[in-house]
DNA sequence: ATGATGCACACT
DNA sequence: GTGTGCATCATG
């Protein structure tokens, strides 16, 4: 008997060993084995009667040592890490080692804010609403499910923060659990999970468990051998939580099911959401999701039918959707417009409190007209041009093209066009020369560095010791401050001027998210959202709270620029300490992709990366765009092997499919 | 990924 | 004639 094992490197292949000597090897354990030179981990993903061709019995090696006394992964974790090698282009073994802990760990941002999600310990009464979706949810009962069928059930749970989707989510688990089925309950990485978490705990006791990062590797594995084992039946966490052995799988829910953090950065870059589909649709499991503003891809699937859209359309608690007013910036010295400057004030007389939404820190610098509000962007892909340096010019990230900027605006003719950006110190810089006798603090990312000190700034704020808080994103999930009246979003067209065709949903959610939460906690204050883009629909369609509205402009804008989820993206990054190095790979990338092609996909670029160099790291890349997936992933397959016959060293070529941030 | 190997040019 | 550096190769 002989054992097939992967390891973590980037390989599809796998090698054929010889039993160790005590014969404790077996499928799903993991061995130490020598592969090459030295002794690695190995992962027995397989075992054979004879050897594969052109192997001799002289050149077979033997395992050295079984590190598992019982096998850790099971015949459906090693499909999964088939499949995730075959559609996300990676090893077998680098799958596996992602889905198993104490392998390559993921490492995530450490979160220290809590989520103000409500959740009590005893089932609460349902709204007839959530009573039609939990309804919706579990018919047919839980048990006979199509096992193996292409296409899972699933749900969708659409509705504004405080309509209850969290009792929804709960009470489907419950009726999972009752009958015998286990349930795995994602979290985005910051935030959430801590209350989900909690109520979890308290809801289902010991049965439940929750898989963070922050435990040490042993732990994990202890843990991960727990659910494996049936011992514990509920699993909350964040997207490698996907992966949980749970036995028996019944639901997977996912909350807030637009957020970003659910694509993995790493190799292999995996989207939570795309496994669970997969794993769900293995195991005959439904797939239930929720959020306020869903993905574009998600929508479209309602649409179609294939998620079947469960709206709560009313706030538990009652009260009036916040009072949101959309203030156009042009013509506005600095950041602040007049009327942000007195509302502020009037809130400060008051005695309550003001937050500032900042844009994430800019390095993006975009072509704009002060005047009539004119923006240079790409006539082939309408995202925004970034202005570049060294060149002098403005670049498509996208396909490549530049541009001279103007000096004019081509618009209006007006002088005041340039390329610019609010940067994070400008704005405090201006807050505190506006308003000297506030106390201001900040909390983003830079001055959160120091541990704790973001807990503590906003301990303080809660207490009344700061009058204003200027925060970016992630202070938007934890809005539950009594004292506060005034929530400005200083500039939210930032993310539209990133190089990035999800620019108008990421836009949209998070207004709709900040709007949706600071109406959950002060109806009698206000929202001021400024903009140099007025009239842009990812804005008008945010305040006016026209949920719908938005996507169907969205999705028709979607469809007729190619982008998913109309079409499907596989972008290639080719990374060098030499930028003709990469230049010439991606050159020569592109050659070959266009050569295996099918007629209906493209190859868009090659490009400079939106951030070209890194770590002294220059980089480029291309991506590929297809009606479908099978086409553009058939021919990086071969392009890649053909690539892989002659490849230059000092070349780092890096695949992502189903790319989220195209940066 | 990673360590081994082979070939280029350099230097005691 | 040996030494350092990097491209190339194979991993059972």
């Amino acid at each position: 008997m002989y054992f097939e094992l992967v390891f973590d490197v980037p390989l599809q292949q796998r090698f054929t060993y010889a039993q160790d000597d005590k014969g404790e090897t077996a499928v799903g354990k993991r061995v130490m084995a020598p592969f090459g030179r030295r002794e690695v981990l190995g992962y027995v993903i397989g075992e054979r009667e004879t050897l594969p061709e052109g192997i001799p019995e002289s050149g077979l090696k033997k395992i050295r040592r079984v590190v598992d006394k019982e096998p850790i992964f099971g015949p459906d974790e090693i499909e999964l890490a088939l499949w995730m090698a075959s559609y996300y282009l990676c090893g077998t073994g680098e799958a596996l080692a992602t889905m198993i802990p104490s392998g390559r760990r993921e490492t995530s941002p450490e979160s220290l804010l809590d989520e103000e999600v409500q959740i009590a310990e005893k089932p609460l009464d349902l709204s007839q609403e959530q009573q039609l979706a939990l309804d919706a949810i579990l018919v047919a009962g839980p048990h006979h499910e199509p096992q193996g069928t292409a296409r899972p059930d699933m749900f969708y749970l659409y509705g504004i923060t405080g309509s209850g989707k969290t009792e929804v989510f709960l009470r489907s688990a419950e009726a999972m659990l009752a009958a015998g089925k286990s349930v795995i309950y994602l979290v985005p990485e910051i935030a959430l999970t801590h209350q989900v978490e909690e109520a979890v705990q308290r809801r289902f006791g010991a049965v439940a468990t929750t898989v963070h990062s922050a435990m040490t590797g042993s732990a994990r594995l202890a843990e991960w051998s727990r659910i494996r084992r049936g011992e514990v039946r509920i699993v909350v966490g964040p997207r490698s939580a996907v992966f949980a052995p749970v036995q028996n799988l019944g639901l997977i829910i996912i909350d807030e099911e637009h957020d970003g953090s659910y694509k993995s950065g790493n190799t292999p870059r995996y989207h939570a959401r795309q496994v669970a589909f997969k794993r769900c649709a293995a195991q005959g499991a439904r797939l239930v999701m929720g959020s306020a503003t869903p993905s574009a891809e998600a929508w479209k699937l309602m649409e179609d039918g294939t998620i079947k859209r469960l709206h709560l359309s009313r706030r538990l608690s009652g009260g009036a959707p916040p009072n949101i007013r959309i203030v156009d910036l042009a013509g506005t010295e600095g950041c602040l417009s007049n009327e942000l400057k007195e509302e502020i004030r009037e809130t400060a007389r008051l005695g309550r409190q003001t937050i500032l939404f900042l844009n994430r820190r800019g390095f993006s610098y975009f072509y704009h007209c002060r005047q009539c509000g004119y923006e240079l962007t790409c006539k082939h892909c309408s995202v925004s041009l970034t202005y570049h340096k060294q060149l002098g010019k403005a670049v498509c990230h996208y396909c490549g093209f530049s541009a001279v900027p103007p000096q004019a605006c081509p618009q209006c003719g007006s002088l005041e066009a340039g390329f610019a950006g609010f940067g994070t110190e400008m704005i405090e810089e201006e807050v505190q020369r506006t308003f000297p006798d506030l106390r201001i603090r900040r909390a983003d990312a830079d001055s959160t560095a120091k541990k704790g000190s973001l807990r503590e700034t906003l301990d303080v704020f809660r207490a009344g010791g700061i009058d204003i808080l200027l925060g970016t994103q992630m202070v938007a999930k934890g809005l539950n401050f009594p004292g506060v009246r005034l929530v400005g979003v200083v500039l939210a067209d930032t993310a539209l001027h990133l190089p990035d065709f999800r620019a108008a949903e990421r836009t949209f959610s998070l207004i709709v998210q900040v709007a949706g939460r600071a109406g959950r906690y002060f109806p009698d204050g206000r929202v001021l959202v400024q903009t140099y883009r007025p009239q842009d629909p990812a804005i008008t369609y945010a305040c006016k709270a026209d949920i719908e509205g938005f996507y169907h402009y969205e999705l028709a804008q979607r469809k007729d620029l190619g982008f998913p989820p109309y079409t499907r993206l596989i972008r290639i990054t080719a990374r060098s300490k030499q930028a003709e190095l990469a230049d010439r790979a991606i050159m020569r990338l592109t050659g070959l992709l266009r050569r295996e092609l099918p007629a209906d996909c493209d190859v868009l670029g090659p490009a400079d990366c939106p951030i070209s160099i890194i770590a002294g790291n220059y980089r480029r890349q291309l991506i590929l765009r297809g009606k479908a997936m099978a086409g553009i992933h058939q021919a990086v397959k071969r392009a890649m092997t053909a690539y892989d016959e002659k490849k230059s060293s000092g070349v780092y070529i890096e695949i992502d499919v189903d790319p989220v941030q195209l940066l």
